[in-house]
DNA sequence: AGCGGAAGAAGTGTCGACAGCAGGGGAGAA
DNA sequence: TTCTCCCCTGCTGTCGACACTTCTTCCGCT
């Protein structure tokens, strides 16, 4: 409390969230290293940084897509310097990053802070992705080997289970991973790297999209039936498939955002 | 090998490259001024940074696509920042969205340059870019208005014009505006974005492959025939000729590499 | 009491400096 | 002469400092 400041929130310093350091424990921190390592993998895809700038980007992206930093909440680079001790250069350059990403906007001469999606950027960024994953899906369907798609059943069948174990985490992470197998399959570094950038956009909705029984029902079959055209070969079916099941998953999530905040507009 | 570098190959110094003050014309300025603009509103998408850094990038980026400087160059930062006269902080972040946007490798604790393309990746580049402009075509074919179609037609006549000229500068320019409208008209500004990525990562290639006179018929005709699809509103045929045009860009650019430089290893 | 403006606090963008790694060049060996 | 190893130079990553801008708060005026 060294400063009192009446300014707003600023959720990042040192207390106030995400250090694990008092008693405070309540939200689990398994996500939130899961998240990590999603954010790890995408950042320093290829080469192995040990890099500050990486591990700052990294911490801040997880707490952003858990939800610990909320949009709009204030980032400003001397508390997050003083939080990382580290000096404001680092800091910087890891919020520029998240920027790329899509996590922060960086206002010129303004606080860095948590982006905020409008409406209409969701549909975007759905739309986008779908589109990926459905050059994805066709590209998977030529290059993969009939071991790596069983592999991907795998990944399928513990899908179903979780769901039906009501175990929505465990879907959901097992929904990541398939997504990222899949992408690897398709032999395309490039496509891959949008994707995951698209993915990490997109992170902070899926979750809650999975949260609906009768989308989850849906997005099993689509998951099921999606392996099956691979391994037909059917590349047209097979792009279709992930087309529909992200189409779909827009529409659920919109029509869950309309419902929660309807007025509170989740402005743009 | 044929190696420019015993130590500072580094065309970025001062003298030895771009720097339009002494009596070195004979590249025509008018493409690196137009490459600079076109990454600018690329990189300030939105706001206006007056942004030094900006500025950096939108000087180095457009003297890699002009070729000016060429690929593994040495792009160290404190000759770049002599050079702009300003310190290494605004040059680092400069070179760190350059590597983002692919026109520059940034290998930790190692000097920056100027990245290099292997063959695979440029397959990768257009196989994306193809997909994305068919998803550009048909968002466009959704939301355009007839008169901002009749303002493509009139870019295609421009393109056609300039073609029958033999005017290949003039033909390519028109052809990068009439991608950047029809982007415009999908009134996707995260497909935007990502297809201006693509853009600046491809540009390198684009001149090279409208160099060759039937790939430029094909592609007049292409464009052509898909203003009249958005005209009809026949989605499906707008996103296949733009499928099919960007693939056949690549078909001719990779032939062009094979004949140009088989044994000469574009590494990647 | 409410509003406009000034002073102060806070934060961003930029700078120059420094420690540590990486590669080049020279010394020594074969 | 040619190869190998070590030192030296140079460059990167990081740091603390500073000027200028923006935001907040408090004061005086209406």
């Amino acid at each position: 409390m060294n400063a009192p400041r009446t300014r707003r929130g600023t959720v990042g310093r040192d207390g106030a969230v995400s250090r694990p350091a008092s008693g405070r424990k309540a939200p689990p921190p398994a996500n939130l290293e899961r998240f990590r390592a999603v954010i790890h993998r995408v950042l320093s895809r290829g080469e192995e940084h040990p890099s500050l700038v990486t591990e700052i980007a990294c911490t801040l992206g997880a707490e952003i897509l858990e939800g610990l930093l909320p949009p709009g909440c204030d980032l400003n680079s001397v508390e997050l310097a003083r939080r990382f001790r580290t000096s404001r250069t680092p800091t910087r350059e890891a919020l520029a990053i998240l920027e790329k990403e899509g996590l922060v906007e960086i206002p010129p001469r303004r606080r860095p802070r948590v982006a905020r999606h409008g409406r209409a950027e969701i549909r975007e960024i759905y739309h986008v992705r779908a589109a990926m994953l459905a050059l994805v899906a066709t590209e998977a369907g030529e290059h993969a080997a009939p071991a790596e798609i069983a592999e991907l059943r795998e990944i399928a069948v513990r899908m179903a289970a979780a769901a039906a174990k009501g175990d929505a985490n465990d879907y959901f992470w097992n929904n990541v991973r398939f997504h990222e197998r899949l992408a690897e399959l398709s032999r395309n570094r490039t496509l891959q790297r949008l994707l995951d950038s698209l993915m990490l956009r997109s992170l902070r909705f899926r979750r809650r999209t999975l949260s609906q029984p009768e989308r989850i029902q849906r997005s099993i079959a689509d998951h099921a039936r999606l392996v099956g055209a691979l391994e037909d070969r059917d590349l047209g079916l097979a792009a279709a498939l992930v087309r529909s099941n992200v189409l779909g998953a827009l529409r659920s999530l919109e029509a869950l955002l309309e419902a929660e905040g309807g007025a509170r507009g989740a402005a743009g």
